[in-house]
RNA sequence: GGCCCGGUGGUCAAGCGGUCAAGACACCGCCCUUUCACGGCGGUAACACGAGUUCGAUUCUCGUCCGGGUCACCA
């Protein structure tokens, strides 16, 4: 087993919804896989056609694909291993589950719906009553002869325990008589989601099966049916349930009603993909060192299944919202100025503007990109605002020298023979000196003038410089306006 | 309810018999500073409880409590 090469598969349904929990799963396999040099599958498993939703693969190779899980075999890009679309297998699972008749593993049973309902009712005993479990050979003959409707369901063992290990929560061990015959083909003669999953994996050639802690406890199910068949068991790699907080405090499973919940979601709201998929890397997965950055080719090379916690963890938007700064900074200005253009343009139209100043005042302080445009609107234009905005105890400014040093200010920036950042700064550092004024209370005033709002990214200067000398000045006069 | 799993600060988490019980986010304070941020420094805050085992338990065992998962002709 040491030397089998490592093969995960990642099989969503297509419900149109990439889930959190699901992309975790997903990045996980995908992460045991590279790590150790393996192969990472993609397989749809379409079965239910009633829950088929239009697009939805498209969502799930387009999830992946801009988070950076890219698959080595599956549907759209082939493999030795083919058709990785679960609803073009569906003639390969029968023939498994006839074998297993055969030799006295599975038995057909007859069981109408009505009478498995009044079972359930009846009896606090909840479950299958192994009716058709020895069913004698002349009795199926005539069922079959009257085309009475029947499952397949596999024989159980009706004491002892399976035990299984499992690579995070350890051994396992589980009563059989817990166990029920699980159905593993369907009236309409599908294979049940286990069965086919089964029968898959081991088709592939998957040796690491790896999913969320939910499956836990039906893995013996799982490993009574590889042993039926006398295939090796693959490695267990169950993962820790991602959890959302609730208002009252207390946590449950990670759904919709705690926020944005789905991958698209999450893009929509102004998280990078990068910064995502960082943050689900960590939760449930702790690197030797505790590092928190990673990129995913580092996640690659220091991935291990030893790191993955057992415990339930809860899904944190402040911790991710700090990721998303943390990558926000790191990009290159050009790279930030591409990202933010599109909030850039919703603010200013086409106007000819050049933005790598807001670039500069912006990047260190973003911390989501959709949120530039309410914090440069005021460049556009100047909102309405209180003259109680000129007051400052720590710039020391009041209504009654802020006229004063607002005025000056003006008047020394209007006789500048040209408008540069550095001439501004020189302007009203050297009127501070002068006046043996703090720097402060000098600037405090022309900011709040050429901003209208108390808080702003970037200060007097770079708002100066960015806004011009025609309209600062404008702003200067109305500001002056407004404290007369 | 039966069965399975989990339980270190508000959150993510290191720890794997002997530590003053790391680190990160959040929060608070200070510094830097033309506001806000960024950055720097510092602070508040945790081993669910009770028995064992042991010279010594956050680490091992059992019980209690709490939390979650699972018991389909769904996937």
């Amino acid at each position: 087993m040491a030397n089998k090469k490592v093969r995960t598969r990642y099989a969503p349904s297509p419900t149109g919804f990439m889930h959190v929990g699901n992309l975790r799963t997903a990045l996980y396999e995908y992460l045991i896989a590279k790590s150790n040099g393996g192969t990472f599958v993609l397989r749809i498993e379409d079965t239910d056609r009633e829950r088929y939703v239009e697009g939805a693969v498209d969502v799930i190779y387009n999830t992946l694909k801009t988070a950076g899980i890219i698959h080595d075999e599956g549907p759209d890009v082939g493999g030795d291993y083919g058709p990785y679309v679960q609803s073009e297998r569906r003639d390969m699972y029968m023939p498994y589950a006839e074998q297993l008749i055969k030799e006295g593993k599975a038995y057909r049973c007859f069981c109408s719906k009505e009478r498995l309902e009044k079972l359930a009712e009846d009896s606090e005993f909840g479950g299958y009553d192994r009716h058709c479990r020895d069913l004698s050979d002349a009795e199926i003959e005539e069922n079959l002869k009257n085309n009475v409707p029947y499952v397949i369901r596999q024989k159980m063992p009706l004491e002892g325990k399976t035990v299984f290990n499992d690579a995070v929560f350890g051994e396992i061990s589980v009563d059989n008589s817990e166990l029920q015959d699980q159905i593993l083909i369907k009236t309409d003669g599908f294979p049940t989601y286990n069965f086919a999953n089964v029968i898959d994996d081991h088709t592939m050639g998957i040796t690491h099966v790896v999913r969320g802690s939910e499956y836990l406890s039906s893995t013996p199910k799982y490993n009574l049916l590889y042993d039926a068949f006398g295939w090796e068991i693959p490695t267990y790699v169950h993962l820790p349930l991602i959890m959302g907080k609730n208002e009252d405090g207390s946590v449950s499973k990670l759904s919709k009603r705690h926020g944005s919940t789905g991958f698209e979601d999450l893009i929509e709201d102004g998280y990078l993909p990068e910064a995502i998929i960082n943050y689900i890397a960590l939760l449930g997965w702790c690197p030797k060192d505790n590092r928190e950055i990673f990129t995913m080719k580092e996640l690659e090379e220091n991935f291990f299944i030893e790191g993955i916690s057992k415990s339930p963890a809860v899904f944190d938007y402040d911790k991710l919202l700090w990721f998303n700064a943390e990558y926000i900074k790191a990009m290159s200005a050009d790279e930030f100025s591409e990202h933010a253009m599109p909030y850039y343009k919703e603010v200013f139209g086409d106007a000819d503007i050049d933005y790598s100043k807001f670039t500069g005042i912006l990047q260190q302080r973003l911390e989501k990109f959709k949120d530039i445009p309410e914090k440069i609107r005021f460049f556009a234009e100047l909102p309405e605002y209180d003259k109680e905005l000129f007051v400052n105890k720590k710039s020391k400014t009041n209504l009654e020298n802020a006229p004063v040093n607002l005025k000056e200010a003006y008047e020394r920036l209007k006789a500048l023979p040209e408008w540069t950042a550095d001439a501004v700064h020189d302007c009203l550092i050297n009127m501070a000196k002068e006046k043996e004024l703090k720097n402060g209370t000098v600037m405090w005033p022309v900011r709040i003038a050429a901003a209208g709002q108390k808080v702003t990214p970037g200060g007097a200067i770079e708002i100066l410089d960015i806004l011009g000398r025609e309209e600062s000045l404008r702003r200067l006069e109305i500001g002056l306006e407004k404290l007369g």
